[in-house]
DNA sequence: TTAGGGTTAG
C-alpha cells in the first residue's frame, strides 16, 4: 500500500481528485510518520493550486514528527512553482522554530518570493540570514537579493550589494541594467551597459531588452530605435520580448517603415504566436494611422487574445474609428469573450474622448454588473464624461466610488476630479481637490488655471500661476492658454500682454495657433478691433479659423462692418461648411438694417445646404440628462414649462424687464421677436430645473452655442425671482447667477 | 537544480 501511494502521488499526472483520497489513506493508515510520502503529498497538494491558505500545510506539516529540510525544500518549491508566494515565505519562516537550517539553494525562490510580493521586510531577514551564514557570497543568491531591492525600488540597497559582487554575471549586469531602466534612470543603465562592456562582459539579449524598454518607457524613442539598429549590426537576433520592446517607441516615431521592417521580420521568425508581439504590432500600427495594416494583423491572428483586442480596440479609437472599436468590443462581448479591465476602461476612454458621453456612463455600469472591478485607469477615464455634460450627481458619485475604492492620491484621478467639478460649475471643490492633492503635477495645476479661466477669474487664474512658479513647476503652452484666455474674458489686457509677452522672453515657449487666438479675443472684445487685426497680420504662420473666428465674432458684438468683412472673407473658406460663421457676417449685417446683404448671406447658406445650428442645453435633473432644443415641443413638460416661462415674464415685466429683441435679427414683427426669444433652449432648461427640484438647489445648464443677452438677461432676473443659484456653461465660459447678478460682470 | 527581459486602458 505505502509503495503504491508514493508512486501514485509521485506521477505527474496525478490529480486534486487522487491526492486526496491519498491524503484520506493515510490518515487512515496512519502513514504520516513517513516524511517522505507525507512531503510527496504537501508537494502535490501545491502543484495542484488547492492548498488556499497556509493553514493547511502547516496542518498537514504538523503530522510531519521530524520535518527534514527536505521536506520543506520541495514543499517551497511547489508553492513557488504553483504561484503560491505568500505560503513560500510563511514555510520558509517555520524552518527555524523546527531547529532547520536553509541551504544556499533555497534562498533564491524565498527571495524571488518577497520580490514578487513586494515584501521588503521579510526580504530584509533573508538578507541578514544570508549575511549571517554566508551565503551572500554566492552568486545566485547575491544576484536574488540584488534583483528583490530592484523590485522594491531600493536601488540603493541593489547597487551597495552590486558593488561588492566579486564576479558579476551577464545576468546580475542585466538585473541592475534593467533595474535602472524601469526606475527611469536611464543615465545609470546606459552607464552600466558600457561599464559591463569594457569589463569584458558581453550583453545577450536580456541586457539589451532590459535597456531597449528603458530609453522607450521614458520617451527616448529615437534613442530605443538606435539602439534596435545597433544590436542588429552586431548581430543579434532579436526575439519576441525584444520586438515587443522596441515596438512601442517605433509606433511613438510613427516610423511605418521601421515598423514594416519589424513586422516581416516577425513573419520571418514565426514571432507571431507570441501574443505581446501581436500587442505591441497593433498598438504600433494603430499610433502610425495604419488601420488597415492594424486591421489585417487582427484578423490574421487565429485566436484573439485579451492584450490583443485591447490593442486593436484603442487602435481604432485613436484613429477616429470609435464605433467600429464599439461594435468589435459588443461582438465579442455577445461572443462571451472574457474581457478585462482594460478592455473596459479602453472603451469608455473612447467614448469619452468622442462626445459619447452618455455611452461612457452606461458603460462603467455595465462593466460593474459584468464583475469587472474598474481601477485607478478607469476612473480617470470617465470622469471626463461627467464633465462633458454637466453631470455633477454622477460626477460625484464617481468621486465617492474612487474615495471608496482606496483611490486616494492618485494625481489622474485628482486632475480629472478638478476639471469635472470646474466644468460643472463646483469651482470651489474643484479647488479643494486640487489643494487635496498631495503632489499636483503640471496636467493638475493646468487643470485649476483653466477651471478659474472658463468661471472669469482671471485674479485666481493669474495667483494660480505664481503660486505655480513658487513651487517649482515650470508651465507649458497650455499654462499659457489658460492665463491668457482668463485675461480674456476680463478684458484685462496690460496684463495680457504682459503674459504673452514673457512667454518666449522668460520661459522659452513660443506663441502657438491657440495663443494668437487668445489674444485675438482680448483685444478684439475690449473694442481694438484693429490692435487684434495687426496681431493677426503680424502672425508668423497662417492664422486658422479660430483666429479668424475670434475676429469675426467680436466684429459681431461691436457690429464692425469693414473688418467683419475681412474676417468672414478669410474664415468662410477656412471652414466651409461651419453655419455659425455665415450667421456671424449675417448678424452683422442685419444689425445695420442691411437685410439685401443679410439676405444674401442667407441664400449663401441655404446653396451650401447648410442650416444654422439648432440651439440647444443640457441639465441634469436627479439622475437623469435632459436635452432641450430651441422651439422644440417634444418635452413631455414642455406645456408646464412654457406657462411657467410666461408667469416669469410677467413678474419680471412689472420690475421693469424689457425683452432683448435687437437679439432677434430676423425681420420678423416685434412681438414674433418676444416668442422666438421665448423659445430659447437655455432659458426651456432652467425652467425644467425650476419645475422639478427642490426650492434653493442650484442648477446647472450647457449651452451648445454663446448664451444670448437676453437670455443672460432673464436668467439672471429668475435667479434672484426664484432665489436659484443658477450656473449656465456656453460654448465660451461659464456664467454663475445668483441674486441677479452674473459672475461674468456682463462681460462676455 | 536555485538568478535577468516584453504588449494592451488614463
Amino acid at each position: 500500500m505505502f509503495h503504491v501511494l508514493s508512486q501514485c502521488l509521485s506521477s505527474p499526472t496525478a490529480t486534486l481528485s487522487q491526492a486526496r483520497q491519498a491524503h484520506a489513506l493515510i490518515l487512515k493508515l496512519n502513514l504520516f510518520s513517513d516524511t517522505h510520502l507525507t512531503t510527496t503529498l504537501l508537494s502535490l497538494y501545491a502543484n495542484t493550486h488547492s492548498l488556499s491558505t497556509p493553514q493547511l500545510s502547516l496542518t498537514l506539516s504538523s503530522h510531519l514528527p521530524h520535518p527534514t529540510l527536505f521536506s520543506f525544500s520541495s514543499l517551497i518549491q511547489a508553492f513557488a512553482r504553483s504561484s503560491h508566494f505568500p505560503h513560500v515565505l510563511t514555510a520558509f519562516s517555520h524552518l527555524a522554530p523546527r531547529g532547520l537550517v536553509s541551504d544556499a539553494f533555497l534562498l533564491p525562490t524565498t527571495i524571488k518570493s518577497c520580490a514578487i510580493l513586494r515584501a521588503l521586510n521579510q526580504g530584509q531577514q533573508v538578507h541578514a540570514f544570508a549575511l549571517a551564514s554566508g551565503f551572500v557570497s554566492d552568486s545566485i543568491v547575491a544576484s536574488s537579493l540584488i534583483q528583490m531591492y530592484l523590485k522594491c525600488d531600493r536601488i540603493v540597497d541593489a547597487r551597495k550589494l552590486f558593488d561588492r559582487m566579486p564576479e558579476r554575471d551577464v545576468v546580475v549586469w542585466s538585473a541592475m541594467i534593467a533595474g535602472y531602466s524601469r526606475l527611469g534612470l536611464v543615465d545609470e543603465a546606459r552607464g552600466l551597459f558600457g561599464e559591463m562592456r569594457s569589463c569584458g562582459v558581453e550583453p545577450n539579449l536580456v541586457t539589451w531588452n532590459g535597456l531597449l524598454v528603458g530609453l522607450g518607457n521614458n520617451g527616448l524613442y529615437d534613442e530605443a530605435v538606435g539602439m534596435f539598429r545597433v544590436m542588429l549590426l552586431e548581430g543579434f537576433l532579436p526575439d519576441g520580448s525584444t520586438v515587443s520592446c522596441v515596438l512601442p517607441s517605433v509606433g511613438c516615431l510613427e516610423d511605418v517603415v521601421m515598423g514594416s521592417q519589424v513586422h516581416c521580420y516577425v513573419i520571418k521568425e514565426g514571432l507571431l504566436c507570441d501574443k505581446f508581439v501581436v500587442s505591441a504590432m497593433l498598438d504600433m500600427y494603430g499610433k502610425c494611422g495604419c488601420v488597415k495594416e492594424m486591421s489585417r494583423v487582427f484578423d490574421e491572428v487565429e485566436e484573439v487574445e485579451i492584450g490583443s483586442l485591447n490593442a486593436f480596440l484603442t487602435g481604432l479609437s485613436r484613429n477616429g474609428m470609435v464605433d467600429s472599436a464599439l461594435e468589435v468590443f459588443n461582438r465579442l462581448k455577445d461572443q462571451k469573450m472574457e474581457l478585462n479591465v482594460v478592455t473596459w476602461t479602453s472603451v469608455i476612454a473612447s467614448c469619452s474622448q468622442n462626445g459619447k458621453d452618455f455611452e461612457a456612463l452606461e458603460l462603467f455600469r455595465d462593466m460593474q454588473a459584468n464583475g469587472v472591478e474598474p481601477n485607478a485607469v478607469t476612473i480617470p477615464s470617465l470622469i471626463p464624461a461627467c464633465g462633458n455634460i454637466s453631470a455633477l450627481t454622477h460626477g460625484k458619485e464617481i468621486h465617492c466610488f474612487s474615495l471608496r475604492k482606496g483611490i486616494f492620491d492618485d494625481v489622474y484621478v485628482g486632475s480629472a476630479l478638478i476639471d469635472m467639478y470646474a466644468k460643472c460649475g463646483r469651482i470651489q471643490l474643484s479647488r479643494r481637490c486640487f489643494d487635496n492633492m498631495l503632489a499636483p503635477n503640471l496636467v493638475s495645476w493646468n487643470a485649476v488655471m483653466s477651471g478659474y479661466a472658463m468661471h472669469g477669474k482671471a485674479k485666481e487664474t493669474m495667483e494660480m500661476f505664481h503660486m505655480m512658479q513658487q513651487s517649482g513647476q515650470k508651465p507649458d503652452s497650455i499654462t499659457f492658454t489658460c492665463v491668457l484666455s482668463a485675461c480674456a474674458q476680463n478684458g484685462l489686457t496690460e496684463e495680457g500682454w504682459h503674459y504673452y509677452n514673457s512667454m518666449s522672453k522668460e520661459h522659452g515657449i513660443e506663441p502657438k495657433m491657440e495663443h494668437y487666438a487668445c489674444m485675438v479675443t482680448l483685444l478684439s472684445r475690449v473694442g481694438k478691433l484693429e490692435e487684434a487685426y495687426s496681431i493677426i497680420k503680424e502672425m508668423p504662420f497662417e492664422p486658422d479659423a479660430c483666429v479668424w473666428g475670434a475676429l469675426l465674432s467680436s466684429c459681431r458684438v461691436h457690429n464692425n462692418l469693414s473688418l467683419g468683412e475681412i474676417a468672414a472673407e478669410k474664415l468662410f473658406p477656412l471652414e466651409p461648411a461651419n453655419p455659425g460663421n455665415y450667421v456671424l457676417l449675417s448678424n452683422i449685417y442685419a444689425s445695420k438694417g442691411l437685410w439685401d446683404e443679410e439676405n444674401r448671406i442667407r441664400e449663401m447658406m441655404k446653396s451650401k445646404g447648410l442650416r444654422k445650428n439648432p440651439g440647444y442645453s443640457w441639465i441634469e435633473v436627479g439622475h437623469k440628462v435632459h436635452m432641450l432644443l430651441a422651439s422644440d415641443q417634444s418635452h413631455p413638460q414642455m406645456k408646464d414649462i412654457l406657462e411657467k416661462l410666461d408667469k416669469l415674464n410677467m413678474e419680471m415685466k412689472k420690475s421693469g424687464y424689457l425683452p432683448k429683441t435687437n437679439f432677434v435679427l430676423q425681420d420678423v414683427e416685434e412681438q414674433d421677436k418676444e416668442q422666438i426669444l421665448c423659445g430659447h433652449s437655455e432659458k426651456l432648461a432652467v425652467v425644467l430645473g425650476l419645475l422639478n427640484t427642490s426650492p434653493g438647489q442650484p442648477l446647472q445648464v450647457i449651452k451648445n452655442l454663446r448664451i444670448c443677452d437676453d437670455c443672460h438677461a432673464v436668467i439672471k432676473a429668475i435667479s434672484k425671482l426664484e432665489g436659484r443659484e443658477i450656473y449656465i456653461r456656453d460654448t465660451n465660459r461659464f456664467h454663475h447667477m445668483k441674486d441677479g447678478v452674473c459672475s461674468c460682470g456682463d462681460f462676455w
